[in-house]
DNA sequence: CACGTATTTGGGATTGAGTCTCGTTCTGTG
DNA sequence: CACAGAACGAGACTCAATCCCAAATACGTG
């Protein structure tokens, strides 16, 4: 092949860290390997238990560090669920992402996208007058299964 | 006057947790009168702090207690400003509410309503065909002050 | 008003996510 | 392979939030 594959989420985040001087290490690999993996967000308590499960358990300290490392480097996202229930998830490089709806009854959170909504964010923030860096959304209500 | 006036939001919390078939105690009157008062969200341990400092200190599981009602009930807002920091602001009883922009620099909490963004999130409600009750919307950027 | 019952309240213990510290281990470079 | 800086992890610690339960309070009834 002669053209440049798109990179990967894992092989994007390599090259963002490495280019901010950042050195690898074994803790930072497993986190990221794992994240890559996943459909949608997890907990940091969720990302230590499916570690220490693979045989391969990190420190707890080491977890969080690499959480805020990505979500400092827009490379990863924290969704606020609840009071003191924050997951993660891997922000995709092309810019594309998506919002939740979390289900009151059985706690599932589904992902969607809405171009509509990101125009009227955008409006909104030009209007402010402000350099808006993120936004979250997050729906509540029931999903399909739940009705 | 021969018309009804609007209801304030302490007379609507009220009468709705009186149709809900609550009794009236005088911690949850303290704290609805506190948030009746506030222009946007309050932590838990701000409350507890302005109760305090008010002379009439109330104890923390009453504040909670009182929290999870206005909230289970609509009456008031959870606002997830970061792992382990939830604010809460009253709800209006027209439904008139706005949104909030955290700035990253000083941790001000700016207020703001959009029309449009409202009805995007109407309209992707909708399209989604699942019944949303309730949206957080939260902004991270900086704010004029900030900038 | 006095009584009885259900609700509300609050002090204090407890939980648990998240943070901090600091000595150890690893990485990359010359 | 030596060195400096970066990354790691065990465990102490913080603090919002929850839980427990006995005491206080609200309210319908007589
Ligand atoms: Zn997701
Ligand atoms: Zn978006
Ligand atoms: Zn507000
Ligand atoms: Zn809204």
């Amino acid at each position: 092949m002669s053209h440049t594959e798109a990179p990967t989420w894992s092989e994007h985040v390599h090259s963002v860290l490495a280019r901010a001087g950042h050195q690898r290490g074994g803790a930072r690999e497993r986190v990221i390997e794992l994240l890559a993996r996943q459909p949608c967000a997890l907990s940091a308590v969720e990302i230590e238990d499916a570690l220490r499960a693979e045989g391969t358990p990190i420190g707890r300290a080491s977890i969080y560090r690499v959480l805020e490392l990505l979500v400092e480097h827009g490379l990863a996202e924290r969704v606020a669920v609840g009071p003191g229930q924050s997951r993660f998830e891997a922000i995709d490089p092309s810019g594309a992402h998506h919002h939740h709806l979390i289900c009151r009854e059985c706690g599932r959170l589904v992902a969607f996208d809405d171009p509509g909504l990101e125009r009227a964010i955008d409006n909104l923030s030009r209007r402010l007058g402000v350099r808006v860096e993120h936004h979250d959304v997050l729906l509540r209500g029931s999903c399909e299964k739940c009705e």
